[in-house]
DNA sequence: TCGATGCATTCCCTTGCGGTTATATAACTC
DNA sequence: GAGTTATATAACCGCAAGGGAATGCATCGA
């Protein structure tokens, strides 16, 4: 899974993450927060979901779209090689930290 | 400062930033280490500049480049909001510590 | 079975971005 | 001062991405 960068430079799809940070929601639901044309949040939706950003639930014809942290995780472990330069006084702990936890992978 | 996703989304200024993460670099370096033209790599530059994410230091025709870590710590407040959705274990000891850090601003 | 609802897909248009070549600018060297 | 080196800017091109309108598709309700 590639870095999300490009998925999350656009920024209606950012707000459709923060969207769905606060409870799964349907594309009515973020077409009208949005402000957009409900095809345009159905093209965002398309390529969060293969991005890996979200998942969908069917239920009848409504499709609840939740959050998938995972491509975020990738995102905060590339983060981490520039932490230090300015994470400053925590920055021997979380060495610590990242030294001792179990691999993820 | 605007995150600066849609900066980072071009790989080319992703690879600078990890060649600046070693050191300071001149414009023909990267160049060089991109395999780009060297105007192409002045544009990218420039964007990084503009977006805060390097500066330069003139000396005589050269300019060295290095790295200014603001804009991705800024990014890394944004990702905290998701954080707690992977991190596990590690929850409660983050949130003590964003607790109970002084305030960077 | 038929209209309505909820969403996805298609088509088209426009804009912006990354790439290159050519040119400008500035400082060093001789 | 002339040529050279290092970098920036300008001009241009092609393509992909975001936006809307129209349409397709599935499911629900009556």
């Amino acid at each position: 899974m590639p870095l999300p960068f490009d998925v999350l430079a656009e920024p209606s799809r950012r707000k459709i993450l923060d969207l769905l940070l606060e409870r799964p929601r349907l594309v009515g639901e973020l077409t009208e927060q949005l402000g957009l044309s409900q095809p345009g949040t159905s093209k965002h939706l398309r390529v969060l979901r293969e991005a890996g950003l979200v998942r969908v639930r069917q239920e009848a014809q409504r499709r609840w779209y939740e959050l998938r942290p995972e491509p975020l995780a990738e995102l905060d472990a590339w983060l981490a090689h520039y932490r230090h330069l300015w994470s400053g006084s925590l920055d021997a702990l979380e060495r610590h930290l990242d030294a001792t936890e179990d691999d993820p992978r």
